[in-house]
RNA sequence: GAACUGAACCGGACGGUUGCGCGGUAUGUCGCCGAAAGGUAUUACCGUGAGGAAAGUCCGUGCUUCACAGGGCAGGAUAACUGAUAACAUCAGCCGAGGGUGACCUUAGGGAAAGUGCAACAGAAAAUUACCGCCAUUUUAUGGUAAGGAUGAAAACGCGAGGUAAGAGCUCACGACACGCUAUGGUAACAUAGGGUGGGUGUAAACCCUAUCCGAAGCAACACCGUAUACAAGAACCUUUAUUUGCCCGAUAAGGCUUUUUGCCGUUCUUGUGGGUGGCACGCAAUAUUUUGCGGAGCGUUCCGGUGACGGGACGCAAAGAUAGAUAACCGUCGAUUACAGAACACGGCUUAUAGGUUCAGUUCAUAC
RNA sequence: CUGGGUAUAGCGCAGAUGGUAGCGCGCUACCUUGGGGUGGUAGAGGCCGUGGGUUCAAAUCCCGCUACUCAGA
């Protein structure tokens, strides 16, 4: 499944004001209802809801070793994830790493992320 | 064996499963666009996929756009000499200076008799110096004097002899320094030797002078396609058209701040912005879209020339090119406890960061022969 | 990507062409008051971001780093 990349600065400032938040140790979990799904579905030649995805590090995290290290381990937690889950589709998800993430390894983002899907009712039923 | 010096190189390796970017080939019935041709999503296979510094952005180039008769001023950069190079503030060799027992290392290293400025405190005096002292005259002032004194980072070359009223490179011998001359060596900077002349210090990373060089801005450059139903700013009109809540100040009017908003949305005008592709990973030209030719400061191996930087020839390879930004996860074996660190148009250097390891050349000391 | 600026006492800032570093607020002690504030007197506190160089001498001049910050497209 391939993620489109939330690139717009205001969507994020959105879903951080308004989404629901879950806080792990490694990472901070926001989830918005994505209103623009249905005209993305039809841009989408597989005419499919899509999950929006951000990724934010910021920083403080490191140089850009470091914060590639993390986003590589992040998406790989994610993929993880969503190989093992089935996700509601047509959401924007940003998930934003903190300062522990630098030392985490995949398996504990893909727990940690399990937990935040399920809490945030984000499963399907 | 110990302690060092210099140079070069590596910067985890191999295997398995899953996954990502780009290129190519095939697929493309079913899905999407299209009248069709076809295109595309998808899927499969093959190839390929970060560094020695990719970093800092300190120099120099290519490339692009703009400007441009010629000359000068201003401004900036560089600074022994010879060479290398596309060019440089880089590099090599060499000279001078400084450091080290030595291998070797460091060096912004032109000019202070072109001019100006500065040299705190101390000291008589910090550049044409006379306070004490010494000497002469006359007498309590003038002149001569750098041998001696104290200060300071720095005080007019050192020492001996002659000389003198007292003294002084004033004169002489020896030595140190500076600048010409001659000879020898070297392309040259310069070195050595001989002989001559000279005597106001430091600072030019103070202004400056001399010589040489320099048009400006940058890939977010720039080129092409697209060009309004969008956005931003400003102005005018209108006044509830969208929304309409709170706080502060104020006599009122006007106003300010904040909140809500995947937000905003009365009309007109003006100005600006935006998307995509190329640039960009080999390119250009010719042509029967496949081949040929040319080019590239490209990489590797090897030969020749050169002390060396480097140059020339042959053969082979030319394969990151993303665009919120691709290299990851897990397991096994070895090794080790893994350092500094991520391309964003490209290249040559410099500077800075860097765990651990390998190789080569050499020095000193000790011992043995 | 390109081009600037700043770093000095706990905080905010001076220090123009090199010569032993100051101001305001704050802090400490004392005086004033019945007590506090105000006022007055005295005092402490600095390797001038960091590493080199030039110079007799560097916060200042030159070069290299580090951190923060601003502007442009």
């Amino acid at each position: 499944m391939k993620h489109i990349a939330i690139k717009e600065n205001h969507l994020y400032s959105k879903a951080y004001a308004k989404g629901q938040k879950f806080v792990s140790r490694n990472t901070v979990v926001y989830v918005l209802k994505d209103f623009k799904s249905e005209k993305l579905m039809k841009a989408n030649p597989m005419k499919e809801y899509i999950n929006r995805i951000g990724l934010t590090v910021s920083k403080k995290l490191g140089g850009a070793v470091v914060r590639n290290r993390v986003k590589r381990i992040l998406r790989e937690g994610l993929r993880q994830a969503e190989s093992e889950l089935s996700l509601k589709k047509g959401y924007l998800i940003v998930i934003v790493a903190r300062a522990s993430s630098v030392d985490a390894t995949s398996s504990h983002i893909h727990k940690e992320l399990t937990k935040a899907f399920a809490s945030l009712k984000m499963i399907k039923q």
